[in-house]
DNA sequence: AGCAAAATGGCACTCGGTGTCAAAAAGAAT
DNA sequence: ATTCTTTTTGACACCGAGTGCCATTTTGCT
């Protein structure tokens, strides 16, 4: 190496794997945008971002993880917020981990917006999207139960809570995103805690 | 017609399409059981029914929907059961049927079983699965909002009860059939209602 | 420049899924 | 039983997703 050291901290080769992984996504995207999930096959995609079919495939193992680019970074993402802070109880944990997440979602508007409507017109990656959101809920259970002892009881415990935060919070995205994701999201994600909080019964 | 009106409701051709359709799901769940699902190409399973591909596929949309049979039928069935009878509260009417359908569930035990094995080892699967849980939700969400007023507020609490309880119950079918589906799942189904009705907090 | 390792892309193949259409089976009518 | 109509069937051809294989190119390093 001469003296090629400007901005490059991973070589060429890391920097061109980016580039053309971020290439497919916004080819695939675009072509989304333009004739359907359906209607865009991965010749196409592949296509557009310059790249040959073969090496598209190699970036993305299939294409509807084309669809959730960013699916695994995300939940480690989370999954490291979801480390509890001093004094702070198993529930607000989970609280501010989610709000986080929910920030970030609003940092990604566009593509979120863009992704909701995908997802809407295909019916099997509402399946994909509900896994993905299965392990999110998977690592809240797993917060919950950080705090307590390993029992049959307790476990049932965080398991339902776990899927009543994500249940909610889906439902809010939801909203959110049917709205054309214009309102903020974290504001509603605080209110919905709330309710949570105020309780189940009633 | 002569007289061959014995036990013959239904004509020949309705006969010969669920004599089919059985054959199908019976030699589906036969090769699966050996080879495993990627294994078995439709192929395969329409050549042990006795049909062509093409014909299977006229009977069954796609291969997944073959792990699934019944799905539309016990939706409907679900929906049904959600119809609130004389001085039920919606808690209770929800449980009722929530119950009746686990009493399908271990009636169907065998094939239960090897659904189940079959769905965990395919990823996409599990999404699939997920999305049918969540036009259950979807039910049980309706059956609660029946009993209200259209408000935002309320149709967030049901929201969150459908998907607390529809979370409650995947566990719980999950620990029965991790089980080998040898407990009575009726009674696993009453212990989470119990706790779900006991509270959230504590 | 030169060399080893990795990435690329072309090819051929499997399998899921669909449109088309001629042949076969079922039901109705005589 | 025979004919006529309507469904159902299955063969063929086709598309797109996904994969194994391998020759070629690109990259990192010396």
């Amino acid at each position: 190496m001469t003296s090629t050291a400007t901005t490059d901290d991973l070589g060429l080769r890391d920097r061109n794997n980016r580039e053309r992984r971020d290439a497919l996504i916004a080819a695939a995207y675009a072509l989304f945008a333009e004739r359907g999930f359906a209607a865009s096959s991965m010749d196409d995609i592949a296509a557009r971002a310059g790249l040959s079919r073969r090496t598209a495939f190699r970036y993305f193992a299939s294409k509807d993880d084309l669809v959730f680019p960013e699916q695994a970074a995300r939940q480690a993402q989370f999954e490291a917020l979801l480390v509890p802070r001093e004094g702070e109880s198993a529930f607000e944990t989970v609280r501010r981990a989610c709000l986080a997440l929910g920030r970030h979602y609003q940092d990604d508007r566009e593509r979120q917006l863009a992704q909701f409507r995908v997802i809407q017109s295909e019916p099997w990656l509402v399946g994909r999207e509900l896994a993905i959101d299965r392990a999110l809920e998977a690592a809240i259970e797993h917060a919950f139960m950080a705090a307590e002892r390993e029992t049959p009881r307790a476990r049932r415990r965080a398991r339902v809570r776990a899927s009543a935060i994500t249940g909610a919070l889906r439902a809010t995205v939801r909203e959110w995103l049917e709205g054309g994701a214009s309102t903020d999201l974290v504001r509603l994600g605080r209110e919905t805690f709330a309710e949570l909080e105020a309780g189940f019964a009633g």
